[in-house]
RNA sequence: GGGCCUGUAGCUCAGUCGGUCAGAGCGCACGCCUGAUAAGCGUGAGGUCGGUGGUUCGAGUCCACCCAGGCCCA
């Protein structure tokens, strides 16, 4: 007789290796024609709300590791909330407007933009940010990720860019929005401006000036007719000087060289002094720049003042550390003038000439006027020096011309009258990380107002008019109308139709007295669009709501999404658009380093999926602390499949082991199991308690170390181990083997459950294997709640006890292995000396120790010469005497007891003799 | 240059109020098993807690500076 088919060995289909990049097309193709998106949403029906609401990525090209990053976690987030009680829908978007896809179109599809007309060029966009949308979601879902695919929101729709006018009508009614000057790259030669990436560098002569400016009124600090020194390769913008900026902490020196007393920095006094040829020139004093503000000089060519400024952009790098301030012609002008309350001043039209706000140089070209300009200073005596300089400089990428800076009219949304409502909101938020808030605040602190204007054609126009007088006009009526006519026929009508059209029938202004009326050209900046979201998705989709529960978006975003979402909700609502926001850092190489295409460290998430599968990528977003910057390599990658191949045996012996279980029949009152039972079905309520711990706070790397940690440790290497002894050796139905089954059973419905926001695929492919479950998927279950285990109340520091023992006893077996006393744990014979009575109690009280360790024999005794000492025991270990039965392979002296079964110790002898004996 | 952040064994992570906290799993080495077998089990080695100063009786844990890396600005 062979005795090993006498045993009940695991038997299962389930697969020990995944081949997860294989059958996980075909999982979610089952998903998607079963609609489990839909049955999941019907199923948690009429449950309090919970809504993710999704930062839309940009619809342009493949998806790379961090989107994944992105939607995963995503994704963990939802699941996880509608199995616990909640109702949460998720409703992907997508951001289709702006620069990025202008250009993919010039430049791959080869478009001539000037041949085109506005409105046709906005339909090939529309095209084409549709087809990047379809190749964006093909991937995401690929990734495994759960939503209303077919029903995304974008923001190219005409219901979304109806919403967003409202938004803007919302705004401009609480007089948020104005019009104002900023410079901005412009190009002469084309009469238009440029957008950053539209800018070439590239080398062009200009003449490199020294110019002085006579202090008029040096307050306390100066006597007056000091000279600051300034530097510019831009002679042309010195009719448009209002300002000289210096740095606050620099330290400045008044020198006196030739008859005059100029002021440099400090430490470019050396560089100047060479510049200009002074000689040895005295310090006559020297002052820190913040001592300076508000010092008034003289414009050079003009009975003007020009104001001392404080700046951080002045540097040491160039220059004389006094730094030429026209905030017509430069952002850093710009701004620092705007916190001097001095507004912009543009003499130069849109052909680059100089206007009569430039007197003496109307109607000059400004290369022209370089000349004139830098002759006219030197005729004032302030020109200090003239030479010619070759550097780089920003060119016109179409034209190849020069660019200038220059100032022109745009649309702002005034941050600095809602700013405190604002900051107030930040502080309303729960943020994960903590130091979000910090982040934000100090943002939207320090954030100058928002200019919402771009000289672009692909993104939803600024729906103001203008009257015959140039008055702008922004009613109620003209917002609620251009929003409608936007719902019903999109936006492309603003470039299609008549203004009389687009406003409202007989529309009437004072501004205009013959009727006719003019429309706004430029478009919103994008991240007004995606900004807008709470108005186009939280209020207007089915089951949502404003404010949300969660953003959750990369750390760029405090910038980005974060910031636009919060400035347009606060400006329209007055609150945040969301409770929670979530940010996770970027992802870097194996070494911490950025991925670059030169560094050839870029990791593509479709690679992934092919080699490896998209649960093994899911599982990495669950091992990394994500809030972080998370690293990733294949080295990385391999270690997440042992961790999952791990997970998946342990499940796969439990599952084979539990194939002829009917929980329905088999399975045993709670207080009726096994003792070891009871304290594993303890440890799996540890674990549902730690692990649903882990996903409250948004930390999946604890429900990932858990769940291993206790495949690996509780059940792998303990609880499995030494129930084969049982599982195996009894007969099938005997109570000792239902008690394991049972616990098997809820360990197996428990551990898919709390694992199917993390790996969906493998954890509805276990589903599939698990006895008597009713529902069609794991996703359609809740994940429990942990409980208390009946009869388990005060034994946890007795099972602490015996696990410790346990570890001893390991350590005695592997010295008696090494000493060849024995191989295997089953022919050997312990003599346990305990330590103190209360472990005597514990280890003479618990039943079947022996077997719990896997050995032959086990004796508790008070004392024995040669045990050897351990931390908690004293362990002998000796080769069992008795012979091998061959069915259990136990060592026992009864070996031969039964006539009829010689080979059998008595255990066996009987189970055969009982229930296989026929066979 | 500024704002915010990260740096604990080869890797992924724990380390609560400063006082057995230097830990886990993986990987690695060595061994066992061959009735979970392209599996399973055991034991072991590995860390000046990025560096340097400081505060303290005592510091991964607090402070300062520095180094490396990241995001966003300039």
């Amino acid at each position: 007789m062979e005795y090993k088919d006498t045993l009940v060995m695991p038997k299962t289909k389930f697969p020990m290796r995944g081949n997860l990049p294989n059958k996980e097309p075909v999982r979610r193709q089952q998903w998607e024609e079963n609609n489990i998106y839909e049955k999941v949403q019907n199923k948690t029906k009429g449950r309090p709300i919970f809504i993710l609401h999704d930062g839309p990525p940009y619809a342009n090209g493949d998806l790379h590791i961090g989107h994944a990053l992105n939607k995963i976690l995503k994704d963990f987030i939802v699941r996880y909330k509608s199995m616990t009680g909640f109702h949460a829908p998720y409703v992907p978007g997508w951001d289709t407007h702006g620069l990025p896809i202008e250009t993919a179109l010039t430049k791959k599809k080869k478009i001539d933009r000037k041949k085109l007309d506005i409105v046709e060029f906005r339909k090939m966009c529309t095209e084409y940010a549709m087809d990047q949308l379809d190749n964006q979601r093909t991937q995401f879902k690929q990734l495994g990720v759960r939503g209303d695919w077919d029903n995304p929101y974008i923001t190219l729709t005409k219901n979304y860019e109806a919403a967003q006018i409202r938004v803007f009508g919302e705004m401009a009614k609480k007089g948020y929005i104005y019009k104002g000057l900023k410079p901005v790259y412009w190009s002469p030669s084309s009469e238009s401006a440029l957008a950053e990436a539209e800018i070439e560098y590239h080398d062009k002569r200009s003449p490199s000036v020294y110019i002085s400016f006579e202090v008029t009124d040096g307050k306390e600090l100066l006597e007056g007719g000091e000279k600051f020194v300034i530097w510019t390769t831009t002679p042309w913008t010195i009719p448009a000087n209002l300002g000289i900026s210096l740095h606050p902490e620099f330290e400045y020196a008044v020198v006196n060289a030739g008859q005059d007393k100029y002021i440099v920095a400090h430490d470019l006094l050396e560089t100047v002094s060479e510049e200009l040829g002074w000689d040895n020139p005295e310090v006559l004093k020297t002052f820190k720049g913040k001592e300076a503000e508000q010092i008034i000089t003289k414009h050079p060519l003009y009975d003007r003042d020009s104001i001392i400024m404080l700046g951080d952009h002045v540097t040491m790098e160039a220059g004389t550390g006094c730094v030429h301030t026209a905030p017509g012609h430069g952002e850093d002008d710009f701004y620092v003038a705007q916190k001097y309350g001095i507004k912009a001043l543009c003499p130069v039209d849109e052909k680059g000439v100089l206007t009569e706000e430039a007197p003496g140089f109307e109607g000059l070209f400004y290369d022209k006027a370089n000349k004139l300009i830098t002759e006219k200073l030197d005729e004032v005596g302030a020109l200090l020096d003239l030479k010619f300089i070759t550097h780089s400089y920003p060119h016109d990428w179409r034209t190849k011309k020069p660019t200038i800076f220059r100032a022109t009219s745009q649309w702002f949304a005034s941050i600095k009258d809602f700013r405190q409502d604002i900051l107030k909101e930040i502080k309303e938020i729960n943020w994960y990380p903590h130091w979000g808030e910090t982040r934000l605040y100090n943002m939207v602190r320090d954030r100058e107002d928002w200019c919402i204007s771009r000289q672009r054609t692909w993104g939803v126009p600024i729906p103001v008019f203008y009257g015959e007088d140039k008055t702008p006009i922004i009613t109620d009526e003209t917002i609620e109308h251009v929003s409608k006519l936007f719902k019903e026929h999109g936006s492309n009508i603003w470039f299609e139709w008549e203004v009389k059209d687009l406003l409202p029938k007989g529309f009437k202004s004072e501004h205009s007295p013959n009727g006719t009326f003019t429309k706004e050209t430029d478009i919103m900046d994008v991240w007004f669009d995606s900004g807008s979201s709470h108005e186009a998705v939280l209020l207007e989709k089915e089951d949502h709501r404003r404010p949300a529960d969660v953003y959750l978006e990369g750390s760029d975003q405090y910038r980005g999404w974060f910031n636009s979402s919060l400035s347009t909700a606060v400006a329209v609502t007055g609150k945040a658009p969301c409770k929670t926001i979530i940010s996770h850092g970027f992802v870097l190489d194996g070494d911490g380093r950025k991925m670059s295409k030169s560094l050839g460290n870029i990791m593509q998430p479709n690679k992934v999926l092919k080699q490896l599968g998209a649960d093994i990528l899911r599982l990495w977003v669950a091992s990394v602390d994500y809030q972080a910057d998370v690293r990733i390599s294949n080295d990385i990658l391999k270690q997440v499949s042992e961790t999952y191949r791990k997970i998946r045996n342990t499940v796969r012996f439990m599952l084979a082991n539990t194939a002829d279980f009917d929980p329905k029949k088999d399975k045993i009152n709670e207080a009726d199991l096994a003792e070891v039972d009871r304290y594993m079905l303890h440890c799996l309520q540890n674990l549902v308690s730690k692990v649903r711990e882990g996903y409250d706070k948004y930390e999946f790397s604890t429900v990932y170390h858990e769940v291993h940690n206790f495949c690996a440790n509780e059940l792998s290497s303990f609880y499995l181990d030494f129930a084969k002894d049982i599982l195996y050796i009894e007969a099938e139905d005997s109570s000792r083997r239902r008690s394991i089954q049972t616990v098997y059973h809820e360990i197996l419905i428990t551990i898919t459950k709390l694992l199917a926001p993390i790996i969906p695929h493998t954890a509805e492919e276990i589903w599939e294997y698990i006895p008597g479950v009713e529902e069609e998927s794991v996703q359609l279950t809740d994940v429990p709640e942990a409980r208390e285990v009946a009869g388990f109340e005060n034994q946890l520091e007795k099972w602490a006890q015996i696990m410790h023992v346990r570890d001893d006893v390991l350590k005695a077996l592997e010295e008696a292995r090494n000493e060849k006393v024995i191989g295997k744990s089953l022919e050997a014979e312990l003599t346990i000396i305990p330590k103190d009575e209360k472990t005597k109690e514990i280890l003479t009280n618990i039943q079947n120790l022996h077997q719990l360790f896997i050995v032959s024999r086990l004796n508790i005794s008070d004392a024995n010469d040669r045990a050897k000492s351990y931390q908690y025991v004293d362990i002998l270990v000796e080769k069992h005497p008795g012979e091998k039965c061959e069915r259990c392979w136990i060592s026992s002296e009864t070996v031969g007891d039964d006539k009829d079964y010689p080979e059998l110790c008595t255990r066996c002898a009987t189970i055969v003799k009982d229930h296989y004996s026929e066979a």
